[in-house]
DNA sequence: CCAAGAAATGAATGGTGGTTCAATCCTTGG
DNA sequence: CCAAGGATTGAACCACCATTCATTTCTTGG
């Protein structure tokens, strides 16, 4: 049946998205996440046709999760560019403390060149989406004038290094997020 | 003789050092690297244990050598935070301008988990000084009271970002450096 | 000039892990 | 109930290097 086959493709994913979780890039081999799915090795194969491939999609759906989240988040907060970035900082960081391991997969391990494109794809939509907000506010005259793709660069390397940074042990707790909100309104100019 | 030992090493160095900053991590097979400096594959281990061996070794210099020039930079400028911060980011940008590739491999691309922890140092080297400076700026009533480790950790992930991250090729140019500056005081809360 | 030992060589080895495929098992339309 | 087609299996295959080592080539003290 057709809901079988969707149903197995559904599975390896998971359960390729939780080895990443548990063990890492490193710990996703083919057998391991076949393994985890109930299914065999070369089944894998029948779904995509290689393992790049299937950890595109794999990354591609944690971090449509990720953005999705945080857009959600900016769009319910008030309307003004500090709230909305606040929102993005805040939701980006508390997302990626819950889960670190994951957070630092899909930002900073290792892994193959054709995944590594779709991780540049999640920094990206990032960055995008902190660049609309910032030349929203920059427009309205809340924020000086600035390149919003530079600044929204900035950010997300800002903020990725203070999740899974070579410090990430000794920074980053739940008081580092109030710390990062204080230090990139600053950065952007946020009136205090 | 031992002329010849030490020279060879350095050659090997050198070679990794050249196919890291040409072909990336990626190409530096033990065999292309043996035969870039002219050598056998087999001799490369009278030097190293290990390929990981050889690497944290290229890492180390090529880090040691960044930080060397960031710190020398720093230095000479003037006294205040806001001087020796900005010194540190027009030579940190203007270097990874410079050598793209070569910036791409010690900030960013995939390596071995023994020479990742090399990278981290380096992030790291480049952080402890810039809290140094952040702190001094603290202490000295320059810049606002804040976390010199939050926001020197920050900084770093902005500037690697900003040279390396998904846009380097749009957002990367000489104009660059000018906002990273502009963006990086006011996070600082230097005084306009 | 000559061993004797060190250094260099590069082909062979071994381990890893992605990928394939012949055999087997289901599902399903007739 | 029965083929026929597709799905599943998992052991075998293979490519790719890092690493080794028997052999050859220096270097040097006597």
């Amino acid at each position: 049946m057709r809901a079988r086959l969707t149903a197995s493709r559904e599975r390896i994913i998971d359960a390729a998205l939780g080895v990443l979780a548990e063990h890492g890039y490193a710990g996703c081999s083919v057998a391991a996440v076949a393994a985890r799915a109930g299914v065999a090795t070369g089944s894998v194969y029948r779904h995509f046709p290689t393992k790049a491939d299937l950890f595109a999609e794999v990354f591609r759906t944690a971090s449509q999760r990720e953005i999705d989240a945080v857009t959600r988040a900016a769009a319910a907060a008030e309307g003004t560019a500090a709230a909305r970035i606040q929102a993005v900082i805040e939701t980006f960081a508390g997302r990626a403390l819950r889960s670190p391991r994951l957070a630092y997969a899909l930002l900073a391990e290792p892994v193959d060149p054709a995944v590594e494109a779709q991780r540049l794809v999640f920094r990206r939509a990032h960055a995008t989406l902190l660049a609309g907000y910032i030349a929203e506010g920059v427009a309205g005259g809340e924020l000086p004038p600035q390149n919003p793709e530079l600044t929204s660069t900035a950010v997300v390397g800002a903020l990725a290094e203070a999740m899974v940074g070579p410090l990430a042990a000794g920074v980053a707790g739940p008081e580092t997020i109030g710390g990062l909100v204080t230090v990139i309104h600053r950065a952007l100019g946020v009136p205090s």
